[in-house]
DNA sequence: AACTATTTATAAGA
DNA sequence: TTCTTATAAATAGTT
């Protein structure tokens, strides 16, 4: 925000965005502090840089105190144990008794599972618990692609700082190469590939 | 920030406080995005105001995902608890150990499950959750299928049943229409259905 | 909700 | 990283 407008997005160069990152993530965090005092707000801002380190701030109590308030917020909006929608005309016995009978069923079907499927359930019932588990593994699968999808995005960014390191040794080695042509050596055949030189990048900068 | 310092402190004059509460949320909002875009960080903010109204921000997915990503940030901060001892060479104990490890996943799934998605686990446990789950529901379905087996079995027996009854009915009728053609009354019609005779048959014959 | 006079944040350079 | 400084952005007080 001076000497020069910014653009919206990536920044592309690995040291202008660590520079940035810090800068920003510092104003971020005084301009949360500031906001809560001023206005008696309860605030929590978590911030996971793209190497994945961690930066959290949260005023008046602890993140874990926040986020369970923000979860008992947010489940009465979502009611998130899917299945379990509130069907009309129920009133709340009969729905507590529909879910005591679930939970029968899935313990039954704990039973059926490590009993070596020797429990005797009706079809109704098997329905029931197959459409738990149904819902159980999409979660689960929903959860693996969250966490690969991290990954992914922790490979590009080491994908980026290679590229980086690749170009400043490319332009290293061009540079030697110039020096070398022009003061003692003759320029027996010239360089157009830069193959294979960014290969000797050493391990260490690899290390996030 | 203009016209007039600001005194780090609680703002008394409520409509003063409100006005500013909004400014100001909308600005640290704004600033939470630029930063998360400039510098490919994940970025969550949560704002309870003083009236407990929620405000939230996630950038690159879910809040529920990043609660869970830094649940187990500061997870591994602290030492992990109940870690079986994996001993080399001891055939039966190394079992025993991987079994508890099934259980212990198992466990965790089923919190996972029922605490709302709020677990942590990883991408290896996970797997090893979603293939049990799988097993679990393909044995729900081979139960499944043996009791539709059964019951198709139960229906074709019925329907051989209610065939003879139904043939022996007919036999019964044609028996009876040739007695009446040959003695009293001339064939004015041949009978060349058995409809709707078979309909005839009483309830008690279905009760099995 | 708009409008500015100022303060604050920060991009670029050292 | 840290400091400096010119400039962009945010916003306090006002209309």
């Amino acid at each position: 925000m001076a000497r020069g407008k910014v653009q919206l997005k990536r920044i592309e160069n690995p040291v202008h965005r660590q520079v940035t990152f810090c800068k920003r993530r510092a104003g971020l965090l005084k301009k949360a502090k500031e906001l809560s005092v001023l206005c008696d707000a309860e605030i929590g801002v978590i911030i996971f840089s793209s190497h994945g380190k961690l930066y959290e701030l949260a005023t008046k109590g602890t993140m874990q105190g926040l986020t369970e308030r923000y979860m008992k917020s947010t489940r009465e909006v979502q009611p998130e144990p899917a299945i379990h929608e509130a069907q009309p005309g129920l009133d709340a016995k009969e729905e507590i008794n529909m879910l005591k009978q679930e939970i029968d069923i899935l313990q039954k079907g704990l039973r059926y599972m490590f009993g070596g499927g020797a429990g005797t359930m009706t079809l109704d019932e098997l329905d029931v618990l197959e459409k738990h588990l149904e819902v159980w593994i999409c979660n689960i699968r929903s959860t693996k692609m969250n966490i690969m999808f991290q990954e992914i995005q922790l490979l590009r960014n080491k994908e980026g700082m290679l590229k980086a390191v690749n170009q400043f040794l490319q332009d290293k080695i061009d540079q030697d190469h110039h020096q070398n042509s022009t003061t003692a050596i003759a320029d027996f055949a010239p360089i157009t590939t830069n193959f294979p030189y960014p290969l000797t990048i050493q391990n260490e900068i690899l290390k996030f």
